[in-house]
DNA sequence: GTGGTCTGGATTTTT
DNA sequence: TCCAGACCAC
């Protein structure tokens, strides 16, 4: 596609870009270059950055169905074409749409993956219908392969699923050798070795013979896919453009893929900030980023972005204070214009109680003053730390939407509908079949697999399964079922009544098996909501696996578009995102950083790096939480022992005049160290102590 | 072979 | 607190 541009008056829509982004947009002109390397600061202007990127590229003549854009996550793909868009349609005005309707390439490493590998699934062995399994399903497989293999009646214990499949995913994505990888960082499951070879050996022919990818395969069938030098050309002669954005957070296999793709780094531009990696635990690789540059010849052009438009001067002072300690870092401190005097604030509260109360108030406070609950939010270092506030929240009823942890697709019963879809979409998934068949009454993990073998040893599944004679304890649920079945596997099944069908099959079920049927069949109503909105049965599965609703709805339903709603999320969902007003819970060692003691270097410095992001969310107001108690989780014999929250060591004594520091309520806290050892005997947990 | 009850052990963050 | 695995009764 090549299109003329004759406006009349070209718009000067890099104008409003300083120098240093206007640089990174106009790198090569427009044309195909040499690799680009932006490093952007939090709040630099990134996404605006890229967006001016894209956009002046396409003004430029790039057929914008030939520029492959990827982002960490669904959302962000979504905020960057919109903001494409409308930047588009400033220069283009009307034929704004019809350009950027072409930028169909836009997603996350896995969901183009994904895509890719459908598109070429025949010419690798793949079955074009292959469904994917999230985390817990891999999980469920790799549980199934332990057990065939006699791994979970070992005599010393073997390490759990999730656990194995951990290994098994950091080795895959960050393609090292097993050996290293349990010696890095599973080092107790080091004398499992043979064992977790053939585990993982069982594991991957598994996967092939009922046609399912995991997440990492999406990746490893990709970077595969690229090694062998003709599809490597070819797939990347589909993109003369390659943006990829949050580059810190990426591993080894897919900056293999990148390179694969285009080895001279030609129109490629990666665009991160070291000082925000905080994904390593999904092994996310620093040195991407840093050895991006020295990957090509000539090496890639570097150009940094460090003024930030997002936060006052006084928190981004804090900010920087927090992250000069850390102990290796390559991008300078951040600058900003807007002043303040206004310091962030460190809280000191008693407990996890008088912080969700404190929090509270100050919301509900600066809603009086006209700051909306949506400019707010509330950052935590994992999913619970929120659950005191949570109560408070509704008991003041305050709406709020939470983000990260668990989700509503997590839900047994959303699973179980899910799970039927994609049985009937690859019979060959065991891990679907099985939870599937075993929702009738009557039918364990025995007679599942025999109806599983059968079906797939018909020359139709539909076929297989209908020859089968039920045992007489499910004689009353067997027609159902397979009649529902017969019918998902017909041509003429549409969507989204697919789903409509399963529901109806499921309910009764439902009421059975669950307590609360009725909220939950609220859950599958919303489900049938989010299916209308997609095209087929496939990409609806496709999709919902890959990009997850991320808001959980374990409160009264999903607040409406235009109401005002209150965000939580763990700093890690936070990412990229900004608000007016931040709190951040649970500032203490133990919390940030959360494995007191065990953590090695590199762990502690990306939990500082946590911190960093989580701090630079804010654009006005921060506020630090630090509870001086609060009560131990996961402890043995559930006792209520409790400890002493310590100021996070990532707020050294020095970086204190940075603060402003409150101690609230104020009336308790006056005899300062009388108010803490009164607070510490607890001669209840005392006594049943004398006898555990 | 299934499905219920009991006990012992475990927890970050997510595509 | 919640979940997985073991054990036992049909």
């Amino acid at each position: 596609m090549n299109i003329a541009f004759d406006s009349p008056k070209p718009v000067d829509y890099l104008s409003s870009l300083n120098e240093r982004q206007r640089l990174a947009v106009e790198h090569g002109s427009g044309k195909v270059a040499r690799p680009l390397l932006i490093i952007a600061g939090a709040g630099s202007g990134k996404t605006n950055t890229l967006a001016h990127r894209v956009v002046h590229l396409i003004v430029n003549g790039a057929d914008p169905r030939r520029i492959l854009l990827m982002t960490f996550s669904r959302r962000a793909a979504v905020e960057m074409t919109k903001r494409v868009e409308r930047i588009a349609s400033q220069v283009l005005g009307d034929r704004a749409s019809v350009m950027t309707d072409g930028l169909t390439w836009a997603g996350t490493f896995h969901s183009v993956g994904a895509r890719l590998l459908r598109d070429y699934a025949l010419d690798i062995g793949l079955d074009p219908a292959f469904t994917i399994h999230d985390r817990e399903d891999s999980a469920d497989l790799m549980n199934l392969i332990r057990h065939e293999l006699g791994l979970s009646k070992t005599e010393s214990r073997f390490p759990a699923k999730q656990t194995c499949l951990s290994i098994y995913s950091r080795s895959v994505n960050a393609q090292a050798p097993l050996d290293e990888v349990l010696a890095d960082d599973f080092p107790w499951c080091h004398n499992w070795v043979d064992e977790l070879k053939k585990l993982f050996a069982a594991y991957v022919e598994a996967k092939q013979a009922q046609n399912v990818l995991d997440y990492d395969d999406l990746l490893l069938y990709w970077a595969e896919l690229a090694k062998e030098a003709a599809f490597a050309e070819e797939i990347g002669s589909r993109f003369d453009h390659i943006l990829v954005d949050e580059y810190q957070d990426t591993n080894r296999l897919q900056a293999a893929i990148l390179l694969a793709l285009k080895p001279d780094g030609s129109g490629v531009t990666v665009v991160g900030d070291d000082a925000q990696s905080i994904y390593a635990f999904r092994a996310a690789d620093i040195r991407n980023i840093l050895d991006f540059p020295k990957s090509f010849t000539p090496e890639a052009e570097v150009v940094t972005l460090d003024r930030n438009y997002r936060s006052t001067e006084p928190i981004l002072a804090a900010a920087n204070a927090v992250i000069a300690e850390a102990e290796e870092r390559f991008t300078k401190d951040l600058w900003t214009e807007r002043k303040s005097s206004a310091k962030p604030a460190l809280v000191t509260v008693r407990d996890d109680t008088a912080q969700a109360t404190y929090v509270c108030d100050a919301i509900l406070a600066e809603r009086e003053a006209g700051t909306r609950l949506k400019e707010q939010a509330v950052l935590f270092r994992t999913t619970h730390h929120s659950g005191s506030l949570e109560v408070e929240l509704t008991r003041r009823n305050i709406p709020f939407v939470k983000f990260g942890g668990l989700k509503f697709l997590d839900s047994a019963h959303v699973k179980d509908v899910l799970a039927t879809l994609r049985f009937a979409e690859n019979p060959r998934d065991r891990v679907a079949g099985f939870r599937v068949l075993q929702l009738l009454p009557g039918v364990g993990p025995s007679f599942a697999g025999q109806v599983i073998d059968a079906m797939e040893t018909a020359l139709d599944p539909t076929m297989g399964l209908q020859a089968l004679r039920a045992p007489q304890r499910v004689a009353e649920d067997w027609p159902g079922f397979v009649t529902l079945f017969d019918e998902l596997r017909r041509k003429s099944s549409s969507w989204p009544s697919d789903l409509e069908h399963v529901r109806l099959w499921y309910e009764p079920h439902l009421e059975r098996i669950h307590e609360s049927a009725a909220a939950r069949r609220g859950d599958l109503m919303q489900l049938e909501q989010i299916a209308a909105g997609y095209p087929s049965r496939e990409r609806f599965l496709t999709d919902l696996t890959l990009d997850p609703p991320a808001a959980s709805s374990d409160h009264a339903g999903p607040p409406h578009r235009d109401d005002d709603y209150l965000f939580l999320s763990t700093i890690h969902s936070a990412k990229g995102q900004e608000w007016k007003n931040v709190y951040v819970l649970n500032v203490v060692d133990g919390c940030i950083p959360a494995c007191l003691g065990a953590g090695e270097r590199k762990e502690i410095e990306e939990e500082r790096r946590l911190l960093y992001v989580a701090m630079t969310r804010a654009k006005d107001s921060l506020h630090l939480m630090m509870p001086q108690r609060f009560y131990v989780e996961n402890q043995v014999g559930r006792g209520d022992r409790h400890v002493y929250g310590l100021r996070s060591r990532f707020i050294p004594d020095h970086a204190l005049q940075h603060f402003e520091q409150t101690t609230w309520p104020v009336a308790e806290t006056k005899s300062g160290m009388g108010a803490r050892s009164r607070a510490s005997v607890d001669l209840r947990a005392r006594m049943r102590g004398a006898w555990s």
